[in-house]
DNA sequence: GCCTGATCATTA
DNA sequence: TAATGATCAGGC
């Protein structure tokens, strides 16, 4: 991949350069193949994304950008530039909750710094021809911080009170928690109703497309 | 299994 | 057609 970028000011550059690109054209400079589509390649234009900015962590759980505490999402964007899917964010715990509150939630951590990438992901467009657009440096307003944190003690509070398998995607009016494993098989512990401790799909939290294109939308009007 | 990167595919 | 629940790939 290329260097790491020093500064914040070199990576927003760097990601303003890549804008009007296609993916095909990125893939050539990074030695990638474009796949024929996503179905079995999910991750693979974030992975795109990450060589030519030149995020260090991998797959490892620290930010992309460790110097700069910057996260890096790429966003699929219909014709009409609002986003086409939610964005996880981060596994949520189910155990050891004692402790752990909005201010030190690693949900928090992940969401202080955001570099949004939009990238066109309507599914008629042919991989390869998807064009990346504008990159948005991103830190959440105060009014959009208090409605995450909102969100996230009313989920938090039903998992604490092992109500975790009552939770579904329409909890939550920014914030969603939904499923995330590799398949239906995977599972892990969670506090049950009765205070016993239960086997249960692991869950992460998903910022709903409303809230990224609001913030999109925020970003462009000004 | 957990974490990274997310989108797929079916339903409401 | 948007949203929900399910799923794919790779590294450790």
């Amino acid at each position: 991949m290329r260097p790491t970028p020093l500064t914040e000011q070199e990576l927003l550059s760097r990601a303003h350069e890549l804008a009007g690109f296609t993916l095909d054209e990125l893939a050539v400079q990074a030695g990638m193949i474009t796949p024929p589509d996503l179905r079995r390649d999910k991750g693979w234009v974030g992975q795109l994304l990450e060589w030519h900015l030149g995020a260090s962590a991998g797959s490892k759980p620290v930010p992309d950008f460790i110097e700069l505490g910057i996260e890096l999402k790429t966003i699929p964007i219909s014709y009409t530039g609002k986003p086409l899917e939610t964005t996880f964010v981060c596994v949520a715990p189910l155990m050891g909750l004692q402790g752990v509150t909005w201010e030190n939630s690693h949900i928090r951590h992940k969401l202080a710094r955001v570099l949004w990438v939009p990238v066109e992901g309507e599914r008629d467009i042919p991989l390869g021809d998807r064009r990346v657009g504008s990159p948005l440096l991103w830190s959440p307003s105060a009014d959009e911080e208090q409605r995450l944190r909102h969100d996230w003690e009313e989920l938090m509070d039903m998992i604490v009170l092992g109500q975790v398998e009552a939770i579904t995607a329409r909890h939550g009016e920014v914030l969603q928690l939904r499923p995330k494993a590799a398949n239906g098989k995977a599972l892990t512990e969670a506090y049950g109703a009765n205070g016993q401790i239960i086997k249960t799909r692991p869950r992460g939290f998903y910022l709903k497309t409303s809230f990224t294109a609001e913030l999109l939308t925020r970003a462009f009007l000004l």
